[in-house]
DNA sequence: CGTGAAATATCATAGCA
DNA sequence: TGCTATGATATTTCACG
């Protein structure tokens, strides 16, 4: 990570761009077929992936796994207001459910928002109530994904 | 895709689940790499991996790109109800938001839920105001994300 | 499902523009 | 920042258990 730029101040080039999308794509695409995609050298495309790794730009690189293969086939959405006194231990139970694989705090009436990813709706009731001594929850219970996670360049 | 088999009946080994686990850390591991981390061969481990993607368990390799270093500051979460006839439009509509990266369709009150990125606070009017016809909105801002997104393996 | 071995392709580095 | 050249690695295919 470069500390000698504000993050923001990171620019990024139309190469840099379809490099990203082409790795958006796949990330396991070799260095030397990227460079063929962006009409360069191996070695120039390998310097900017370096590059956007030590900017931060590139976080990282991860396989995508998909919930519904292994028969994770409901996703539900929770969203949570802790009890009075309770936010710490709520963040710690939150961390012990591995169905749930997301969750933001929030500014408004919800102070968290949970994704969790479910084989049966009879899981749902559970977890719930691991955590119903902690926080009010709202639940509600994904029918259709019209945008899915999409790149961000 | 093999259609021969429930999706849900995919069974993954201790090998598959290592494996997944490595490449969720650095999806552009070398084969090789991943074979001695396992403790096999390059060839069975390309087998496992091509078992995988074809089973759809692997959905693919991404980039992880860090909104942050490109100066996106905000992540908005906004709940969305659709006015009268208008979902269509609605749908249509998120879709030509560039900032808006993911949205959900759910049962309950709110209808969709989108989390969209934000380099200034003052980008989130304009967006408002974009889809105010076709939907009521409610707004919250991510202070912290206590579980950011992992792997359900 | 797994292996070893060999042909092919890719990566990483150094030196130069 | 980028290119070429090169030695070290990695990938992929195949015959076989």
């Amino acid at each position: 990570m470069r500390n000698d730029l504000r993050k923001s101040d990171i620019h990024l080039d139309g190469i840099d761009k379809r490099l990203i999308e082409l790795l958006y794509d796949n990330a396991r695409t070799p260095v030397s077929e990227l460079a063929r995609s962006v009409s360069m050298t191996a070695p120039s495309v390998n310097e900017r992936l370096k590059r956007l790794e030590e900017s931060g730009v590139i976080a990282g690189y991860r396989v995508d796994i998909d919930p519904l293969a292994l028969g994770y086939s409901l996703i539900a959405i929770v969203r949570m207001r802790q009890l009075p006194g309770k936010m710490h231990e709520l963040e710690a139970q939150i961390n012990l459910i591995p169905e749930l694989v997301e969750c933001d705090k929030v500014t408004g009436d919800d102070c968290y928002i949970a994704r969790l990813y479910l084989k049966n709706i009879s899981e749902l009731d559970p977890i719930l109530d691991s955590i119903s001594d902690l926080a009010d929850t709202n639940t509600s219970i994904v029918k259709s994904t019209p945008v899915k996670r999409r790149l961000l360049v």
